[in-house]
DNA sequence: GCCAACGTTGGC
DNA sequence: GCCAACGTTGGC
């Protein structure tokens, strides 16, 4: 069982969409690396911190991987923002996992006090604060989880 | 709001 | 296959 950290607006798709869709494929992913994660990493019942971006940053609350992974739809689509011409349906570029609603926390966890937090220096979060899929140390993620409850 | 850093694309 | 150019993200 491995943790992860999933990033995401909250305009365009926030842990209430999720509460409310309870599963939803992780699509528009097209950054290699998050990309591998999904693809050859994850898998189903991994546990997610929903972390949201913008001025508010912080840990919304918490996923769930749903499903392997398999292509993402949406490079198929030429009408779509995402088309990817490189790709064909022998030979997907983009791939994608479900991810279902596990829970929203009362409050977020603002990334800020992640930050200041000296037992959690070691976040990928910090390094890499534009990769929107990363790994997450259980040690981090049981600690995230009391600082929300 | 600016700009540095990063990831990706495309020209050679 | 390298690297310059570009677009985007996030820190300050």
């Amino acid at each position: 069982m491995q943790y992860w950290l999933l990033k995401s607006e909250p305009e365009t798709f926030g842990i209430v969409h999720l509460e409310k869709a309870k599963k939803e494929p992780w699509t528009g992913v097209r950054n290699f690396v998050a990309r591998n994660y999904m693809r050859d990493k994850m898998r189903v019942g991994d546990l997610c911190l929903f972390c949201h971006t913008g001025k508010l940053k912080g840990i919304a609350g918490i996923a769930k991987v749903a499903s392997r992974a398999y292509p993402d739809p949406s490079q198929f689509d030429k009408k779509s923002d995402y088309y990817e011409p490189r790709a064909s349906y022998d030979k997907p570029y983009w791939w994608l996992v479900d991810i279902a609603f596990v829970k929203k926390f009362k409050k977020p966890v603002l990334v800020g006090e992640l930050k200041s937090d000296p037992a959690l220096s070691n976040m990928i979060l910090f390094r890499a604060p534009r990769l929107s899929i990363q790994p997450v140390s259980e040690k981090d993620f049981q600690h995230i989880m009391k600082l929300a409850a």
